[in-house]
RNA sequence: GGGGCCGUAGCUCAGUGGUUAGAGCAGGGGACUCAUAAUCCCUGGGUCGUGGGUUCGAUCCCCACCGGCCCUACCA
């Protein structure tokens, strides 16, 4: 049995958790959930990065301890992806034991393979940023974002030999092609390697709130260095060899694009440094940027809003978990920038959801309901539909495979609009009881539940509701997809019910 | 300042070194009435950011510029 291991990354728990969180996670989700549904053994890890300066900063401020300031926030995410209905197998935060133990283990064994060292860090420090900056990076001595004058600073530090990796990581860039995709983004991680790679700090002993350094307990690592590890921490790197072999190296990154570097450029050079295959695949996501004249008054109270004011529940319980999930799935390809609106939600409700997939479940389950006393017939063989449902269900398997998560609901709402036309074409409604009209409702049946198997990843609560309204046991996913995605499979075991409308239309611009 | 990505129909986005550049939505016309005023069919609309260059030929390759965005040692 394939294994399939994908990540999001963790979140900074300084932050709340917002939209942006949730296009990742419910991405990573869909990814997960269509893998399930292919059989594969599937581990889906989230969680809370937790350690840092500013964590600790906001704690006191809070006037509570980093751990208890943590345990709040790190709930918060957890909240977050309840409401989104996210299907993780594990929640890491970077405050557990197991993660101190993996990270120990891991920079220990970087360590003794001669790719540590101490030096003096001597940066530009702005104390605007709170952070450092080299001459290169600013803008003559000063800094590049506020302007003002940058201090020397200087600081005993644990350095990594990144340096040591460019011509390892082009080696390993060449040899495996799909390496970061999209294309466009392998692009830039391969240029910033070819421009050159600095040795990087990875301790600090200004702050405290970190994982000890093993063999220098002055020390705490740098907050990247121990997050970027949390991926091995879950699957039991340096507790459990069995385990890591089987979902290692294989597996996949979901990133954003702003954290390209560190998990196309460092982390694999930390994994050659530790002796580990790096990870065989990263997939970066552009970001949602927000459109639309303006976001409705229950997104924010004020005009300008950005992305990152807007809580996910909000969107949940305006607009429900499925429609939210297919949003975000189906408006923006993986890899590119998206637009974000109040206005792009409700069309993408109205058309796809309510015109399309709700309305053909209620034009379907009304007919069956008074004119074949209730229970589904069986599908044609040689239906006209079987054809448009072969091609969706090949276009959205590809696309899935390929984490284009958008092309693949785009097929499948292509089986949609075909169904909807064979029965424009067909006109059950004219006919009288008996086999043709068992056959033509029995096509749509069969259409529909393919929909709902396909479907299943983005929006698994409307497709096990669907499933059951034709009259099917269990949900879409109980069943073993090679042979349930299969034109010619339906049996209704139950009677049909048309029940309420799934996706009540949403008026125009509600205040 | 340095590095990188992007700029295609009213809107959101696909796409390709070569005959008439595509989809969805919105707009216009028609059909139908089973259905959530839903559905189906037909249809208008683009000097593919601007200016150069390479080429027999560029929206796609190169350069410059304009505009948006990301990174530049802890925000998806």
């Amino acid at each position: 049995m394939a294994h399939y291991y994908i990540t999001t990354p963790i979140y900074y728990v300084n932050d709340a958790p917002h939209v942006g969180h949730a296009y990742c996670t419910v991405n990573a989700d869909a990814m997960a959930r269509w893998h399930r549904l292919i059989g594969d053994e599937t581990k889906f890890l989230t969680g809370t990065d937790e350690h840092g300066q500013k964590v600790a900063d906001a704690a006191q401020k809070n006037g509570v301890s980093p751990r208890e300031w943590t345990d709040q926030t790190s709930r918060r995410f957890r909240e977050a992806w309840d409401a989104l209905n996210i299907s993780y197998d594990d929640f890491i935060r970077t405050t557990e034991p197991r993660h101190y133990e993996t990270v120990q283990k891991f920079l220990t064994a970087v360590y003794e393979n001669g790719y540590i060292y101490k030096d003096v860090y001597q940066g530009l420090y702005c104390v605007s940023c709170e952070d450092y900056y080299t001459l290169e990076s600013s803008d003559e001595g000063r800094c590049p974002i506020h302007g003002r004058e940058l201090t020397q600073m200087q600081e005993e530090n644990w350095f990594f030999r990144l340096s040591a990796f460019a011509e390892p990581l082009l080696q390993y860039y060449e040899d495996h092609p799909g390496f970061v995709t999209p294309e466009t983004k392998r692009n830039e991680a391969l240029s910033f390697i070819k421009g050159g790679l600095r040795d990087i700090s990875i301790t600090r002993t200004s702050i405290s709130w970190g994982i000890p350094v093993p063999w220098d307990a002055n020390h705490v690592f740098y907050v990247w260095y121990d997050a970027l590890i949390n991926y091995l921490t879950a699957i039991g790197y340096g507790r459990d060899d069995d385990e890591t072999a089987q979902w290692w190296p294989t597996s996949h990154h979901l990133i954003g694009k702003e954290i390209l570097r560190f998990h196309c450029v460092w982390w694999p050079a930390m994994c050659m440094a530790a002796g580990l295959d790096p990870v065989s695949h990263v997939q970066v996501h552009g970001w949602l940027l927000v459109g639309g004249q303006k976001l409705s008054k229950t997104m924010a109270s004020e005009g300008n809003v950005k992305l990152t004011d807007i809580a996910p529940v909000v969107l949940t319980d305006e607009f429900g978990v499925d429609p939210i999930r297919y949003y975000l799935l189906r408006e923006t390809s993986l890899g590119n920038d998206g637009d974000f609106s109040h206005e792009g939600i409700t069309a993408r409700y109205n058309t796809d959801l309510a015109n399309n997939l709700g309305n053909l479940v209620a034009r379907v389950t009304t007919i069956v309901a008074t004119k074949c006393a209730g229970t589904g017939p069986a599908p044609e063989e040689a239906s006209e539909l079987r054809r448009p449902a072969e091609s969706a269900l090949s276009e959205a398997q590809a696309a899935w495979d390929r984490f284009a998560p958008n092309v693949a609901l785009e097929a499948t709402w292509g089986l949609i609009g075909a169904t909807n036309a064979y029965l424009e074409n067909t006109a059950p409604w004219k006919m009288e009881p008996g086999d043709a009209l068992d056959a033509v409702m029995g096509n749509a049946l069969e259409a529909i539940r393919l929909v709902t198997i396909l479907a299943s990843p983005a929006i698994p609560q409307v497709c096990a509701t669907i499933w059951s309204r034709i009259g099917l046991e269990g949900s879409p996913t109980d069943e073993v997809f090679a042979t349930s995605a299969r034109w010619g499979r339906y049996r209704a075991t139950q009677p049909i019910h048309k029940g309420e409308p799934l996706f009540p239309r949403i008026r125009a611009n509600v205040e």
